[in-house]
RNA sequence: GCGCCGCUAGCUCAAUUGGCAGAGCAUCCGGCUCUUAACCGGCAGGUUCGGGGUUCGAGUCCCUGGCGGCGCACCA
């Protein structure tokens, strides 16, 4: 049994073997309470139905024990670092192989590799992403850090205090004389050089996957950059950032299928919301001039490598814009993002080169579909089986509800914007699925509105909003039709919304941008799963 | 929701036509004072996602369920 390594002191450690201390998963005391049995060595087999997994967590727990038995706390109160692992890198940027400074700092980690060379002992720790090496001679350390060092794991947390110096290879390290155990850690970490490739677990296990795949950490850097980047941008041109109930008594704003929750105590049903929408353009009714919330809409719609079923949208409302202030304001953002995220307005997207140094090419919606479609002709007064007879032609399923401006929009949402690559405002939809936004000031037929469509995909949603509430009333009341017969998206009438608006509304630009695809796009990843750092999955079985 | 593909040790992956489930890393034990995917030697580790079936014999074939990925549909 006498086989640890460090001997012969008062506190030496001895790691109980695995084997006297079963370890019910479902009981962390019983760590503590020896079972019956015949002492064997650790490196015997488990007992029968203990995995590999509980072997190394048993034995883990057991090291806690060992710990906490030689005075050494595994989960301490606080620590106080002099200096981040990046702060030590910064200040030493080339050391001489072999130099010694002379300065002594206090870092902390956790422990992701552990290199043994007889008595020498290689440690590499990792903060935010940063690696720095403890260059670690056992006779070097106090008894305590001694006695610590040969219970640590990787995987732990490790604090360490010592002098800055380089390997005789020239690896810019630290020489402790005391090494701090601050959370020990019982799970093993993966393959240290293949890392977690498995997606599900890294799904359901993000934490992990920070710890060992720098990638992931890549991605939520980009996007708390394109965040940091789209607060600054919109609070400089005088927006005031709100936050709008996420609990709707009417679900609207959208056209999508909203979660449905109850509140007990009003023995309500509420919605969770699909869109801030309704609310932002009442508080520029209030007379707030500018406003937006970057916030988590839900849908209760399919998922896929673009949907997850709760995101996050930038939405913001501007009075006195119209659609034409609010391109330029998208185009702003977009670029603001790219330049603070990555340092480029010249991206590769899934191999293939997109631009944002713009400006946007600007088209409408009519031209790009009849030029994709190959009918110059097309056009929304054009007889219904002439636009149905296109759609059929195009393989477009058209339904019997659908007027002509669904079915051209259908037309373009299969003919044209999968092939969108460069970022283009696509302007003027129809007004027969554009609810909320403004008459064309002078076209019959659409509004004034555009979609940010750039790789075959929407970012963005906009339109000068409509403020008339008469005609705010009438587009409901479509909707209302539409609904009773049988689109299951169309939005309700809601008519605390109306009394708003006939409290009076100023000309309105309103923009929502799809914050996680914008991600997606400047981290360059194909999956918005790999955007979201705990997307929606199935819950685990147990 | 539909279609296709995947699921083997803690991690990353093998396993011929249906014929004894293996390797590397990690763990555990021993050795080593300049490593950095350390190395050398040794021990151990499996409900092959669950259930059922075919077969002398199933990781492999069939049915069924679970979870995931991709595509379609829907949306942003």
């Amino acid at each position: 049994m006498a086989r640890g390594r460090v001997r012969g002191r008062p506190h030496h450690l001895e790691v109980p073997a695995v084997t006297d201390h079963p370890v019910d998963p479902a009981d962390d005391a019983s760590a503590e309470a020896p079972a019956s049995g015949s002492a064997t060595d650790a490196s015997a087999a488990a007992p029968a139905g203990e995995s590999k997994l509980d072997e190394i967590v048993a034995t883990r727990r057991a090291k806690v024990a060992a710990l906490r038995d030689a005075g050494i706390e595994p989960y301490p109160v606080r620590f106080r670092p002099t200096a981040t692992l990046a702060e030590v890198r910064d200040a030493y940027p080339d050391l001489e192989p072999d130099a010694e400074t002379g300065d002594v700092v206090t870092v902390a980690g956790r422990l992701v590799a552990k290199r043994e060379m007889g008595k020498l002992r290689f440690l590499v720790l990792r903060e935010d992403g940063i690696d720095l090496q403890l260059f670690c001679p056992v006779k070097a350390l106090d008894d305590a850090s001694r006695d610590l060092l040969g219970h640590l794991d990787v995987g732990d947390w490790v604090g360490a205090t010592g002098e800055v110096m380089a390997s005789k290879k020239g690896e810019l390290s630290v020489k402790p004389a005391t090494l701090t155990l601050l959370g020990k850690g019982l799970r093993p970490l993966p393959d240290k050089w293949h890392g977690l490739t498995d997606t599900e677990a890294r799904f359901r296990q993000r934490e992990v996957d920070l710890v060992v795949n720098p990638e992931a950490r890549r991605v939520f850097e980009v996007r708390s950059a394109v965040l940091r980047a789209l607060r600054a941008e919109m609070d400089e041109r005088g927006f005031v950032e709100v936050e709008t109930p996420m609990l709707h008594p009417i679900p609207g704003g959208a056209m999508a299928k909203p979660f449905v929750t109850h509140h007990n105590a009003l023995d309500t049903d509420l919605f969770l919301r699909i869109a801030p929408e309704l609310y932002l353009k009442r508080l520029i009714a209030g007379g707030m001039r500018r406003v937006y919330e970057i916030n988590r809409n839900f849908r209760n719609e399919g998922m896929s490598t673009r949907h997850n079923p709760e995101f996050t949208m930038l939405e913001s409302y501007a009075a006195y814009d119209d659609y034409h202030d609010v391109m330029d304001l998208t185009e702003a953002l977009l670029q603001r993002a790219a330049t603070e995220a990555i340092g480029t307005l010249e991206l590769s997207y899934q191999g293939r080169p997109v631009s944002l140094a713009g400006p946007f090419r600007r088209a409408s919606l009519l031209e790009l579909t009849r030029e994709a479609s190959g009918h110059a002709e097309l056009d929304y007064d054009l007889p219904i089986e002439d636009l149905r007879a296109i759609c059929d032609e195009h393989e477009v399923a058209s339904d019997d509800a659908f007027g002509p401006g669904k079915l051209v929009l259908e037309l373009f949402e299969k003919l044209v914007e999968p092939n969108l690559w460069d970022p283009t405002f696509v302007i003027d939809y129809p007004i027969e699925v554009s609810p909320l936004a403004r008459r064309h000031r002078s076209e019959p037929h659409v509004t004034e509105r555009f979609e940010l469509i750039a790789t075959g995909r929407e970012y963005a949603n906009a339109f000068s909003e409509l403020i008339d509430p008469a005609d705010q009333r009438e587009r409901f009341e479509a909707q209302a039709r539409a609904k009773a017969a049988g689109d299951e998206e169309a939005m309700v009438l809601d008519e605390p919304y109306l009394r708003a608006m006939e409290l009076g509304l100023p000309p309105t630009g309103g923009l929502g941008v799809g914050v996680d695809r914008v991600v997606m796009l400047l981290a360059d990843v194909a999956n918005i799963r790999d955007v979201i750092l705990f997307p929606t999955l199935r819950p685990e079985r147990t």
